[in-house]
DNA sequence: CAATTTTTGAGGTACGCAACACAAATTCTG
DNA sequence: CAGAATTTGTGTTGCGTACCTCAAAAATTG
């Protein structure tokens, strides 16, 4: 039995790392938040104590000391879908927890797919803010208003749905060309080389994220599965009568409909005509985000796989990341790294 | 635009709730920490104050204040496959973090494949600690240890590997059987009907987590994939020059295979066999962890899929558990879940 | 070598809470 | 209503760090 290094019981303070290098506790203080006016003889004896004695600042300590509180905004879509409502919650969840340590969230609701009014609102932004966390849109107004923010030295990340070109400090949120890609791959490889069409329904090819994730599932549709043939893209508009409609139609349109791709909402819509047709087990249907509803679909079978990110992880991430900007802190990339999850009936959570 | 409920920018202290309740700030500490002596009438009034000024202790504070230090254990296994190099990786990982947080982590390699020398190391374990995480094995002797452990007030969580009917206070791991209806359910759509034989390569059939997997998978194969017939189970003892050979020999035996599900390590050995085989694309191919290999092999074709658990999300959950029971703080389960991932060359972190 | 600059030290306060001791006030008991 | 028991208040200390001031010491300059 071989036991890992031994590390000491009592946490070394400051006053040790003092002691040990043979100076004051300011000379300390000074070199351990970079301070001018030290001399770099005196800098390399205390680093070196600090080396020996594994010293790290005590985070409580610290925290306390400084005093300082944070206050985010988080820009959340109005009234919406099962996806954001969850997102909504998962945020007041994440404020919950940041009120302990010294920050606090600001839900502010806006319509963010009109690009002017959710410029607007981030051009309105109280200055109280010390960060914000936003569902973008790739929209030059909108990438103005962040970028105006930022150089006001408010944090901006963006979540969900991201504002590349921007220059927001971080996407908090899914590769949605990969998800995309992941769908058409199991599509594929569900539908196992059977000839026939696959319908693509998006929310609003004006949604980035919406088209890069048909971006990505055409691509490896047309590139690997060549037996399939994709219709052209409808619009559902994240509605679930429109989506009902619209999935009727094409199931009485294309007798040869093998599958069904939805990579934005209104999910109850295409249950529902799934199920009335009668072809709801030969049909494959990949649809995003587990939901109250997608997960019951799954279960019955009507629906096949859920491409999900994780709002919960996604509002968690969010925060840390601008409470770890604000404080100077680093970040590490691997826990704040969104997946793209995929659920079948067996593995759901 | 709507503004949700605007926090205090300023944090209420006791010293507030103590104004407003008209109380001092010794009842107030009373009632808050639950101490005894304090008349029903004033808790109330307390509490509600606290509630009107929505007080929340100052984690940093508390933490300062209470000033305990925490020191857990990591058994891990002594020198192992890619996934268990990961964890020991993610835990020296969080470990470091942890130093900041008053907590110090010690990691213990032992052999934990042998219920002796585990319970054993259990047993030894240096009472400084307050708590232990540790893959379990679910053997009594190892029962036995943890029990006693626990009664010992240590806390012990159990690590990707389950002891159920202890008295550990949780288990850190994904739902085998689960993950091996995954892999069926997988499996079974990637082969969609096709008729013939599927291979099942365990590490070893006295690890519960393996025979948990298999029996998941045969369950979902047997139930709803009938044109797929399961060979016997075949241990590979995680090693791959045996799954080499066995893979190779399973190969050139059944003409018919369709399928190989490993629901151990050893897959070096199964990629080397079914490349060498020249039949890596026909044959489905699924297995567990996503190390340097299983990603290589899941680029190139040869593997199909992988289902994963986050060693770095086991590793902080085990942590944060730990530290939240041994100081009476909450969990929420929702962030300790640990998912059954699946990846596919898709979908890659 | 004196004057100046740079570097270091000493010491203090504050952060918000936990934990304690002890006194004062209130309520209960016989 | 005295005495006891219960409840509440006052006050203090310490946790480890950040940040500040002012003085002392050391090194550098003309």
């Amino acid at each position: 039995m071989t036991v890992g290094a031994t590390q000491p019981v009592i946490r070394a303070t400051l006053e040790d790392v003092a002691r040990t290098a043979g100076v004051s506790l300011a000379t300390v203080d000074r070199v351990v938040n970079r301070r001018e006016g030290v001399h770099a003889k005196t800098v390399a004896r205390v680093e070196a104590a600090v080396a020996k004695l594994g010293y790290r600042a005590d985070v409580a300590a610290a925290r306390l000391a400084r005093g300082q509180t944070f206050r985010f905004a988080f820009v959340l879509p109005t009234g919406s879908n099962s996806f954001m409502t969850s997102l909504t919650e998962q945020v007041a969840r994440t404020a919950d927890w940041l009120a302990g340590q010294r920050g606090f969230i600001d839900i502010l609701h806006v319509d963010v797919f009109d690009p002017d009014v959710l410029a607007a609102a981030l051009e309105n932004l109280s200055p109280a803010y010390q960060g914000v966390a936003v569902i973008a849109l790739d929209h030059p107004r909108v990438r103005a208003a962040i970028d105006e923010l930022v150089a006001r030295g408010i944090a901006v990340v963006t979540l969900v749905s991201d504002a590349p070109s921007s220059s927001r400090v971080h996407y908090v949120g899914i590769d949605n060309p990969a998800a995309g890609r992941t769908a058409a791959t199991l599509m594929g490889r569900f539908l196992a080389g059977r000839e026939g069409t696959v319908a693509v329904i998006a929310g609003s090819l004006s949604l980035r994220d919406h088209t890069e994730r048909q971006f990505g599932f055409h691509q490896i549709l047309s590139s690997e599965h060549s037996n399939l043939s994709a219709l052209p893209v409808i619009e559902g508009r994240d509605d679930s009568d429109r989506t009902r409609k619209l999935t009727g139609a094409l199931l009485a349109r294309h007798a040869d409909l093998r599958g069904i791709y939805c990579c934005g909402a209104g999910n109850r819509g295409i249950a529902d005509a799934l199920e009335a047709s009668g072809r709801a087990r030969e049909v494959v249907w990949i649809t995003h985000e587990l939901t109250e509803y997608t997960r019951r679909f799954l279960v019955r079978g009507t629906l096949d796989a859920v491409i999900n990110q994780d709002a919960g992880h996604e509002a968690r991430s969010a925060a840390r990341i601008l409470l770890a900007h604000c404080s100077g802190e680093p970040i590490s990339p691997d826990q704040e790294r969104i997946r793209i999850d995929i659920f079948l009936r067996d593995n759901l959570p």
